[in-house]
RNA sequence: GCCUCGGUAGCUCAGGGGAUAGAGCAGCCGCCUCCUAAGCGGCAGGUCGCAGGUUCGAAUCCUGCCCGGGGCACCA
């Protein structure tokens, strides 16, 4: 609808200049927006004021010229100008009609765009690194990436989604020395666990996997792992140091084989259990990227020879550089380490190639705000590979702070005690938490009230918008009680009759949502969508608490049934793209 | 110090060039013989952090300042 209007109001122009009633050098492009009143009808065009000084001609002038030569649409009731110049649009009943036949003839469509008619995407979200249960910190990632990645695609992206899983550096090694650490002591021997170590009890549990497949086989004295090290923290060195020199010694005791089924089952089971976790609340990815596959393909040393060959790379105190800082970044960032062994920023050089290699869109990223830092040298790598930074587009995701009532629930992921993404979906339910995620901008911090989330009543906005899911759905189950039947037929002819004030406040509700939609993909914020349906659910709570929709007049009835038919379709949608379930009844 | 996100009603937040600045909660007053009161209606509540600038028009864009969150590794 508002690409129709903007073609009226450029047909318009183009009419005006062929005539010679004004001069235009460049075709401007006319703005149309949604009304936020309905006084001023359901579109507005500003392009009279914007033109105005240009031409020389009052903006009232100018809109009433344009108006005079707009053509007619069965879609537009009337036009009026109003305001300072502003070009108002009023939908027609003829639109208004078409609109809920193509809501209850097009069902879970509405709203959906043709798969690839937009730019491809390629969105990486999550990537916790798999050294422990994810926390509700990644939840609003999950949550967001998800929302947002079936947005893209009901607005018409292809969208891939990954999650890169950092398989690669020293926190595993740390981790499965963790894992080692408890495994010895499982066995009986005494040792310190390094102040370094993880030490979620979940460390346990892996290391009684690892017992129960390998028995004493990776046993040693604790005295022997212990011999020659440095001192750790707690005797008085430093904790950094003393965990190398264990990882070290761990490799050195266990040899290849027996470090790597350390290693190997504390990688598995965290990433099935984060797997399991992320599927359980609806998120789910085309691909788990490993970082370690990238030297094994040779991916990471293409994308070195790449920057070498851009000539972006140098050596300096033993290690390879890459020069960051003349790309955009603060300073140059090393590749490979003096010890021979690349960064973690050399394996996102290398997976950002890939992408790039795979997905001829746009390589989009959320990730947590703390890593904001991060921007600058990836968009500094993309110039390094020669791809057009614009491609590369990253969208960070403030924290989010949980609350019981006004009482801030306390978080440490130090001593491990730290309330998990799990924790967090079993309290409250997966549709709280989803919708909770993802309610306010992604750019804003967020108060998670645990309280509000389990809350049954109106305050708690995804139960509102549930429950007049479920009215709507309880709405046909007593027709059916009644005797009646649900004619749409009839309704369709008699659409007329929705005249009320709430009717054509949800008519014209449920004839935005494609727009919501689009406008949610392109800002890239599922919060407008969440907005969108609660407001939807108060205008149809509204409308039910004013009028009784199984009246005896057939027409009346079918009418209203149609309506409220379309908006439980669009609850549906909607709900469905953010997450969260449209129950039958409550 | 530099980077980044924010500062809008008592609280949590929408609105991010346009016409009288919105919603929920909290407060006060009403509404069930009737499709779910897990709901609805009404009242009250605002120097849009401060100061300049751009514009026909600024809560919205620019600059500076103040306040708060986060970040500035040969960690991952």
């Amino acid at each position: 609808m508002r690409a129709h209007i903007k073609e009226l109001v450029s047909q318009a122009l183009g009419y005006l200049k062929r005539d010679g009633e004004f001069e235009l050098d460049a075709e401007p492009s006319p703005e149309v927006e949604r009304t936020r009143s309905r006084e001023h009808g359901d579109y507005a065009c500003n392009i009279a004021m914007v033109l105005s000084r240009r031409l020389g001609m009052k903006p009232r002038d100018l809109a009433e010229k344009i108006r005079s030569r707009l053509p007619d649409s069965k879609r537009v009731e009337k036009v009026e100008i109003a305001g300072p110049g502003f070009l108002n649009f009023f939908a027609s009943a003829h639109y208004l009609k078409v609109v809920v036949r193509d809501i209850l003839r097009q069902g879970e469509d509405y709203g959906r765009a043709p798969a690839g008619s937009r730019e491809d995407v390629l969105l990486e979200y999550v990537s916790a690194n798999p050294t422990g249960p994810l926390h509700v910190g990644h939840g609003r990632g999950a949550a967001h990436g998800a929302s947002l990645s079936a947005i893209l695609a009901a607005a018409g992206h292809n969208v891939q989604r990954e999650y890169y899983v950092n398989d690669y550096g020293r926190q595993m090694d740390i981790l499965a020395v963790s894992v080692w650490m408890r495994y010895l002591e499982l066995a009986g021997e005494r040792i310190e666990f390094p102040a370094n170590g993880y030490r979620g009890d979940y460390i346990f549990d892996i290391a009684r996997e690892v017992r129960s497949r390998h028995g004493d086989d990776l046993r040693h004295h604790g005295a022997d792992v212990a011999e020659g090290l440095p001192p750790d923290e707690a005797a008085g060195g430093d904790s950094e140091i003393f965990i190398d020199a264990l990882i070290a010694r761990a490799r050195e005791i266990l040899g290849e084989a027996g470090y790597e089924a350390c290693f190997r089952a504390a990688l598995e089971t965290m990433v099935d259990d984060i797997r399991a976790d992320l599927d359980d609340f609806g998120v789910t990815f085309d691909r788990w990227f490993s970082e370690r596959s990238l030297e094994q393909s040779g991916a990471l040393a293409r994308a070195l020879e790449r920057l070498r060959a851009g000539h972006w790379l140098y050596e300096k105190e033993g290690a390879t550089w890459f020069r960051a800082a003349d790309l955009g970044d603060d300073k140059d960032r090393v590749v490979v380490r003096d010890n021979g062994r690349t960064t973690y920023f050399a394996s996102d050089v290398a997976y950002l190639l890939d992408k790039f290699e795979r997905c001829p869109g746009t390589a989009l990223y959320i990730l947590g705000a703390d890593h904001h830092g991060y921007v600058p040298r990836l968009k500094a790598a993309a110039r390094g590979l020669g791809v057009d930074p614009d491609r590369l587009e990253v969208q960070l995701v403030q924290f989010a702070v949980l609350y019981r009532g006004t009482e801030k629930v306390q978080m440490s992921t130090r001593s491990g005690s730290f309330v998990t993404l799990r924790e967090l979906r079993e309290e409250v339910g997966n549709d709280a938490a989803r919708y909770f995620y993802v309610m306010r901008s992604h750019d804003q911090h967020l108060d998670f009230d645990l309280e509000l989330a389990k809350s049954r009543a109106s305050e708690n906005p995804v139960y509102y918008i549930q429950y007049a899911h479920a009215r709507i759905r309880s709405v046909f189950r007593k027709l059916e009680e009644t005797g009646h039947r649900y004619n749409a037929a009839l309704g369709e002819t008699a659409i007329d009759r929705l005249d009320s004030d709430h009717e054509q406040d949800l008519l014209r509700a449920v004839a935005r949502y494609p727009e919501v939609v689009e406008s949610a993909a392109e800002r890239r914020s599922p919060h407008l969508l969440s907005h969108y349906l609660h407001d939807l659910a108060a205008l149809f709570h509204a409308w039910y608490n004013n009028s009784h929709f199984l009246v005896d007049d057939a027409e009346l009835r079918n009418a209203r049934l149609n309506l409220t038919a379309a908006i439980g379709q669009v609850l549906r949608n909607g709900l469905g793209l953010i997450g969260v379930h449209a129950p039958e009844e409550m």
